[in-house]
RNA sequence: GGUGCUUUGGCCGAGCGGUUAGGCACAGGUCUGCAAAACCUGGGACAGCGGUUCGAUUCCGCUAGGCACCUCCA
C-alpha cells in the first residue's frame, strides 16, 4: 500500500498516515447546520474529504465515513445568547423546526450527489443523540471539568487548562483567547467569558427542548460532534475534517470535551479545508456574499454570468490544493469549465484510440465507478494498482506523478497537472504524432477511470446527458443524412441540418473522423 | 489588540535552494466548403528592500498590501 501523508493541524505538519487499525479509516466530517441552502463554501469540504475518502478506499482502506447533520443547538450571534437557527427560520417561515431540518437535508443531499459526492456511511443526527449527549454532559461534570448554573451546564476551561492544555490545536494560549473575548451581558450564568456551553436551559418559549437532569433545555453545539464521533467511530479514531474557521472554538472545544469525558483527545489526524473567498473576502452566511449551489448550477445569481454544471464547480475545486483559499470569479469558473471538457474529451479519445488497439476497458467515465454505489455500511474497495509496469517512460510518468501527488497530502491540483500531460500524449497520439502502446493505453485508460472517476469523483456531462440509446441512435441518423448532403456539396442543407439542431441546443462540430455532436 | 496565514506572468492556481506545474487568455501554425471546435507550438511571473548562500522565487529580517480566526459560519 502506497505511504499517504496528510497535514495534521496538530503538529502543523505533514505526517505519515498510520491507522489505528491497520486495513481502516475512521473519518468524522463537520457537516452543515440545516436551515438554509448549501453554497459553493460547502461544497469544499463535501468535495475535498469525498475524494479524501475515495482516495483512502482506492488504497486498499476500508472507510467509515460519518457527516453529521446539525439540527439542534446551532446559535446564532453568541454561543450562549443567540437564538438556535434552526429554531429562527422556522419561526420566520411558520414552520416546524423540523421542516426546515427535512427540507434543507433534502437539498443539501441532491447538491452532493448533483457534485458527485458519494454518501456518507453513517450520516447522524444532532437531535438523535440527546440521550448520548446528556450522558456525556453528566461524564465531563463528574470528572469536574463543568459546572451547573442556573439550568444550564458549562464547561470549565480554566479549570481544565490546568490539567490539560486548552488551545492544543488552534495554538492559542487562555490568554489570547481572553484578549479578543468581548465583555457581553447577559453571561452571569457563566464562571468565565471563554467557559462554552454543554447544556443550554431552554426559555418557556423555546420549541426544541428535551428534558434533562438540569431541566428543559437543548445541548450545546460543540457536544454532538464529540459525542457521534465517539459513538460510530470509537474513543481514537483517524481523521477529523471540517472548514478551517471551526478550527476555534468548535474543534477545540471538540478535544476539551474528548479529554474531558473519555480521557484521549480522540483524534489522529485534523485535517481542515480553507475558504472559498469572493473577491478575496470569505464567501459565509454572515457576510451575505454567498452563492448557494442551486444559484450556481442554475445561473441564477447576480454575480454569475452564467450557469456552471456541477463537474465544473468540482473542477474549480479540485484545481487548488485544499488549504489554500479558493476565489470565486466568472473567469476561473470558465477557465474550470474548460479545462474539464478537454480533459473529458482527451477521455473519449482514449478510450477510442484503446478500442482501436484492442484494449478492453471498462468505461467507467461515463456510468460513475464503484466507490458511488457504496450502500451503507457495504464497503468497496477498489485496489490501486501497484505500477505502470511495461509502459512507456512517458505515460510510467504521468501514473507515478499522479499517485505521488494524490497521496502527498491530496495535491489534487498537481495531479490534474500530470493528468493534463495524459491529455497531452493522447492527443498527439490521436494525431498520429506520437504513439502510445498497447500497454500505454491500458495504463492510461485504467489512470482514468481509477483518478479521473473514481478517486476524483468528475463525470463526463455531456456524455450521460445525450447518452440515451434513443437520443444517439437518432443523430447517428440525422448525422449521416447531413453527411450525405456534404458528400453531395449540397451546402446549403447541410447548414440547415446543422441549424436545426443548434436551435434544439445540439452542437455539431466536424472534425477530420467526422461530425460529432454534444447537447448543452 | 492577540494569534496565524498570505503576496507568483493578463486571469486562476501549484511548487521549489540551482534544471521554473497546469489550466484559461494571448500569439503563430495544422485541420476545414463555411462555421465552430479541436489539436500542436510559443512567449511571459515569483510585492519592495536588505541579509544568509557558490547560487533564492524558494531560508531569515524589515517595509507595504491582503486574508482568516479570536462572535455564528464549511
Amino acid at each position: 500500500m502506497r505511504n499517504l501523508f496528510l497535514t495534521n493541524t496538530l503538529s502543523h505538519n505533514k505526517e505519515l498516515f498510520v491507522p489505528v487499525q491497520p486495513g481502516h479509516v475512521g473519518m468524522y466530517v463537520c457537516g452543515p447546520t440545516v436551515y438554509g441552502d448549501a453554497h459553493l463554501g460547502h461544497a469544499r469540504p463535501g468535495v475535498t474529504y469525498d475524494t479524501l475518502q475515495k482516495l483512502l478506499r482506492h488504497l486498499g482502506y476500508k472507510v467509515r465515513y460519518v457527516r453529521n447533520i446539525t439540527d439542534v443547538g446551532h446559535l446564532e450571534h453568541d454561543a450562549d445568547e443567540g437564538e438556535d437557527k434552526i429554531a429562527k427560520k422556522a419561526r420566520l417561515e411558520q414552520l416546524e423546526p423540523m421542516e426546515v431540518v427535512q427540507t434543507y437535508t433534502f437539498r443539501y443531499h441532491e447538491a452532493m450527489r448533483l457534485l458527485n459526492a458519494a454518501s456518507p456511511s453513517i450520516e447522524p443526527r444532532a437531535s438523535g443523540h440527546i440521550i448520548e449527549q446528556i450522558e456525556t454532559v453528566k461524564k465531563i461534570l463528574a470528572a469536574g471539568y463543568a459546572y451547573e448554573s442556573n439550568g444550564s451546564v458549562y464547561f470549565d476551561v480554566q479549570k481544565y487548562n490546568k490539567d490539560h492544555r486548552y488551545g492544543i490545536l488552534s495554538g492559542r494560549s487562555l490568554d489570547d483567547t481572553l484578549e479578543g473575548t468581548r465583555s457581553l451581558d447577559g453571561q452571569d450564568d457563566k464562571r468565565a467569558p471563554y467557559d462554552f456551553a454543554l447544556w443550554k436551559k431552554a426559555e418557556p418559549q423555546h420549541i426544541m427542548k428535551w428534558p434533562s437532569p438540569w431541566g428543559e433545555g437543548f445541548p450545546g453545539w460543540h457536544l454532538e460532534c464529540s459525542v457521534m464521533g465517539e459513538k460510530y467511530l470509537g474513543q481514537e479514531f483517524d481523521i477529523h475534517g471540517g472548514g478551517m474557521d471551526l478550527m476555534f472554538p468548535h474543534h477545540e472545544c471538540e478535544i476539551a470535551q474528548n479529554v474531558a469525558s473519555r480521557g484521549t483527545q480522540g483524534v489522529r489526524y485534523w485535517v481542515h479545508n480553507n475558504m472559498i473567498t469572493i473577491n478575496g473576502q470569505k464567501m459565509g452566511k454572515s457576510l451575505g456574499n454567498f452563492i448557494t449551489l442551486p444559484e450556481l448550477f442554475s445561473g441564477s445569481h447576480p454575480k454569475l454570468e452564467q450557469a456552471y454544471s456541477p463537474m465544473t464547480v468540482r473542477f474549480f475545486i479540485l484545481q487548488a490544493h485544499y488549504r489554500s483559499t479558493l476565489d470565486f470569479s466568472n473567469d476561473a469558473l470558465q477557465a474550470s469549465e474548460k479545462g474539464l471538457r478537454r480533459l473529458m474529451q482527451a477521455y473519449r479519445d482514449l478510450v477510442a484510440l484503446a478500442k482501436a488497439a484492442g484494449v478492453e476497458s471498462p468505461v467507467r467515465g461515463t456510468e460513475g465507478n464503484k466507490a458511488d454505489s457504496l450502500i451503507y455500511g457495504e464497503y468497496i474497495t477498489d485496489v490501486a494498482p501497484e505500477s505502470a509496469e511495461g509502459a512507456s517512460d512517458g505515460v510510467k510518468a504521468v501514473f507515478e506523478g499522479v499517485y505521488d501527488a494524490l497521496c502527498d497530502d491530496l495535491n489534487t491540483p498537481i495531479a490534474l497537472a500530470h493528468l493534463s500531460e495524459a491529455v497531452r500524449l493522447v492527443n498527439i497520439a490521436k494525431e498520429g504524432k506520437g504513439a502510445l502502446s498497447k500497454r500505454d493505453l491500458e495504463v492510461l485508460v485504467r489512470l482514468f477511470d481509477d483518478i479521473v472517476f473514481g478517486v476524483l469523483g468528475l463525470k463526463d456531462e455531456s456524455a450521460s446527458e445525450g447518452g440515451q440509446k434513443v437520443v444517439r441512435g437518432l443523430m447517428e441518423m440525422v448525422l449521416e443524412q447531413r453527411a450525405a448532403a456534404k458528400a453531395a456539396k449540397d451546402w446549403a442543407a447541410s447548414d440547415a441540418i446543422r441549424d436545426r439542431l443548434k436551435s434544439l441546443g445540439i452542437t455539431v462540430k466536424d472534425t477530420k473522423s467526422g461530425a460529432e455532436w454534444t447537447l448543452e
